[in-house]
DNA sequence: CCAATTCGGACTGATATTATCCGATTGGAA
DNA sequence: TTCCAATCGGATAATATCAGTCCGAATTGG
């Protein structure tokens, strides 16, 4: 029910990401310096949100990353899914191989398709604009 | 974003045990081979929550666990928060003790609270009743 | 007073997470 | 055209948390 430091830093960085101007050239490092991060462990959450669609990598000299939607069109669900996988309160989601030693006799199961879906919409509602503004 | 197999196991049987009639006696031993949780794990389980305050625990012969209160005034968020701590998305909570790196320049921090109390929210509006119904 | 049954806390092993290092790739400059 | 510097990307160890198990303390009933 506490989600991840990878995905506490992911949402930092990102919404540092977001208060510069849009298209600028943006490296690991810099961002790294500038949020606090650590630099190795901020390469890694950069090139996942990458591989998630967040951002666009460019290699080479000059490179980096840039936001791949407007702040806007980024939610924190994105950014957690991104990071740690599909937003699901318990191992047994529909579609998935649920390896849950109960399987067979949890009544609790077919509720909590409904507490999911609750939990999702709360964290879609939140924008990374409004992480990112300055104040509350 | 996940909550822990205790925190789930003590759904299962708390909605278990709501399924009973109200001040039956319920061992430890007995609702762990009614829901399939291990014998051990589910007296750890029944412990923390008798000391959370929603099971009143006797020792001794015949004693057991009841349900402190009915099935209507507990939620699970109630249930979470006796297993996992207090419901937050990051460590920063407001008057916990942030052993953050990013603390002093963390621009995230104040939009947490938000966050929390929407998450929190939809947990709360979610009662042990409608989780042991047979149904969805 | 004894014994059976139960809860309660402490210990050990396993799992997932976090941080780090080094190699692959690319673009610019000489 | 060749070299070099800067960057991303994946593979590798250390850490913290979680899951499970065991044994001791307390209490009630006979």
């Amino acid at each position: 029910m506490r989600l991840t430091s990878f995905a506490d830093y992911a949402v930092v960085m990102l919404a540092a990401a977001a208060r510069h101007p849009a298209g600028a050239r943006l490296s690991a490092a810099s961002l790294a310096e500038e949020t606090g991060v650590p630099l190795a462990t901020a390469q890694k959450l950069m090139g996942r949100l990458a591989a998630a669609g967040l951002l666009s990598s460019a290699r080479g000299t000059g490179g980096g990353f840039v936001l791949a939607r407007g702040a806007d069109g980024i939610s924190l669900a994105d950014i957690i899914e991104a990071i740690e996988g599909p937003i699901a309160m318990t191992s047994c989601v529909e579609g998935a191989a649920n390896d849950c030693a109960l399987e067979g006799s949890c009544a609790v199961r077919p509720h909590m398709g409904v507490v999911n879906h609750a939990v999702r919409g709360a964290l879609q509602n939140v924008s990374l604009a409004s992480l990112s503004e300055a104040r509350a």
